[in-house]
DNA sequence: ATTATTTGCGCAAACGTTTTCGTGTTGAAA
DNA sequence: TTTCAACACGAAAACGTTTGCGCAAATAAT
């Protein structure tokens, strides 16, 4: 076992110093060619590769993106890391993932673990701890610190850095105007307490879809599920939960579900009750993950583009810290502006819609 | 802005030296109780943090662990990461994430720009590309380095290092011996072809369990697939085939597929032939993924517990990385010995088997 | 032959830590 | 008073790089 070769291992051997070594592997033309090729040689046998730590210490950054999601075994999230590592490995940058398993705490641990030297910049989701708590300092403090963060998918107004979106809004509103010309006359959405950004918004658009359509919402049409529901242990609430609208709500015949599980579960429900899809109920769903595509009947739904995202926001990132470098001397930063990119989302028609 | 501070600062603002800032936060006794006291404020009030990089430089060990998996939009490895993510960061480490795609020279890259100082192991599992064409000289290059490696799942023998598996050989005997004991009498396996070691192992399962029940195997019964068709793009080729693979077995009463893919598509193929399942085929599928949970009807299938291989392929790492640490000076190492894990599986027996 | 210029290379600082060793000051023991 | 240990702190090296600068030798110009 032959550790690691360093410069000043080639320069011992070679009988010549370390910057020299240095110099003639950067091509400098400082150094006599036969030197240079000498050096070159050896180190070319030895393997040798500039240490990533000392070049990272040198340099005051890691080329190292940190990403802090609250969950990876969810579809959207792992799209977006793709999306992520995609860019981020084609600008030579690395990807540090942290989980904050939609815990306040374990997003703060994680982000200062980080924050110390380890990246360059953070790329995260916030947790429904977090944002039901409204606690922020930690977002804030990091960017005060000078380490960019960008946003995505889950965001907060009072943070002040860039942002990715979905096109939330819009996205359900044609949605539920897809359903609305489709005939549907009473359509029902299947949505999270208002405290998550993304289901509020998507709650927002069916309301104006349906306010611009001249048709009265119904609150009882309008189920807002608690997000400790959401995850897999709880299938069975979530289940009875629905059920329970059913029951309430006998003459649905069309569906809004803000996630995936919502609109399965909605459909499995439906069935259950007798009804046929999409001829009785109608189904869309948003978020386009595996279970849409392979459910029975398939989940007509919205898709967020989870992997453009990932992209965007790493490209974002990125070409803030490559532009801080470029400006460095300014001190004083002329205010910068930042932005929000909101990327548009598609409906994806399958089998849970009636085809016109 | 005010940027990360450090002992320099601390040490010029208290007029002391770096040394006894140093001292001072670690708590020696060599400083008096007031010096002590006056910079622990200091640093509490500027938040101070050792820089993780400079610690890495100066203690040869990052304290992080790179993951290279082939692809992470896929329930099974986003498990497994989380496993990973879970214990590494219960024991004080950070992972950063390689893609590979699936291709050997991503493979290579990723490992390349990770085995420069920036991660102290390796956690991994092998891409199909590099399986094909099997070089693996990346891997022992990087074990030579005194860099640990962890295989997971996709493993090869020719590679001395710790691994952990999943029992594919018995986890497939046991779900074809389900199929036997529920009365099926022709056994069809979709499984992939034979370079993909743990699709060769599930046919060995396959073929196993119908020899001890004293079964001819039919090769007209095994449908070796292609893992080109295996991406999402292909779903319709996949598809064909096994439609196909039906036209040519009409008596088939069970079906053993090595993925949740394969298994889906074939319910699907096989309920479009007018069959009912698990009336007339009955199927049982390998990992257990989101769409086994919520397919219609749900199905069984051989639980491969991923996150427990990551947790467990964790903690064999850092074992190993911790050891080492003991044993430095050890110099001759003491012939290493490793150890490969076996992960039982487990039956998750569901609604596309009949319940006796 | 003397001066000027180029060439080739090494020194040292810097990035931010930790830690060993040395040293000046104090108080107590001789 | 002298001697010595205890105390409190600083200097410096080390981890592996890059790079500006200085300096000697070799070459060129005068």
């Amino acid at each position: 076992m032959r550790r690691k070769v360093t410069l000043k291992q080639i320069a011992r051997e070679l009988d010549v110093s370390i910057s020299t070594v240095s110099k003639a592997l950067r091509h400098s033309k400082e150094i006599s060619e036969d030197t240079r090729e000498k050096v070159q040689a050896f180190a070319k046998l030895y393997h040798y590769r500039p240490n990533n730590i000392a070049l990272s210490l040198k340099n005051r950054k890691t080329k190292t993106i940190g990403i802090i999601i609250p969950e990876i075994v969810h579809h959207f999230f792992s799209k977006v890391i793709r999306g992520i590592e995609l860019v981020a490995n084609n600008r030579g940058y690395n990807v540090i993932v942290g989980l904050s398993n939609e815990a306040f705490d374990k997003e703060v641990i994680n982000m200062e673990m980080l924050a110390n030297g380890s990246i360059d910049g953070f790329i995260l989701s916030i947790s429904k701890q977090t944002l039901l708590q409204q606690d922020y300092h930690h977002f804030n403090e990091t960017i005060n610190q000078g380490m960019p963060i960008v946003m995505f998918d889950r965001v907060v107004n009072e943070i002040n850095c860039d942002k990715v979106i979905v096109d939330d809004l819009n996205g359900s509103k044609r949605a539920v105007e897809k359903l609305l010309s489709n005939g549907c006359k009473n359509i029902a959405i299947i949505t999270t307490k208002d405290y998550v950004s993304v289901g509020r918004l998507r709650t927002q658009g069916y309301l104006e879809a349906l306010e611009e359509h001249k048709i009265y919402s119904k609150s009882s049409l309008i189920l807002k599920i608690d997000v400790e529901l959401d995850s897999e242990d709880h299938l069975d609430d979530l289940e009875k939960e629905i059920e329970q609208f059913f029951k309430n709500n006998k003459n649905i015949d069309g569906i809004f579900a803000v996630n995936e599980l919502y609109a399965i579960t909605a459909m499995k429900v439906a069935r259950k009750f007798g009804n046929q899809i999409p001829d009785d109920i109608q189904v869309i769903g948003f978020t386009d993950g595996v279970l849409s595509k392979h459910a029975t009947p398939s989940l007509t739904t919205v898709s967020q583009h989870a992997q453009d995202m990932g992209e965007k926001a790493a490209d974002l990132l990125i070409n803030r810290l490559e532009l801080d470098i470029d400006q460095e001397e300014g001190e004083e930063e002329e205010e910068e502006h930042y932005q929000t990119v909101i990327i548009e989302t598609e409906l994806i028609e399958r089998d849970s819609t009636k085809a016109l």
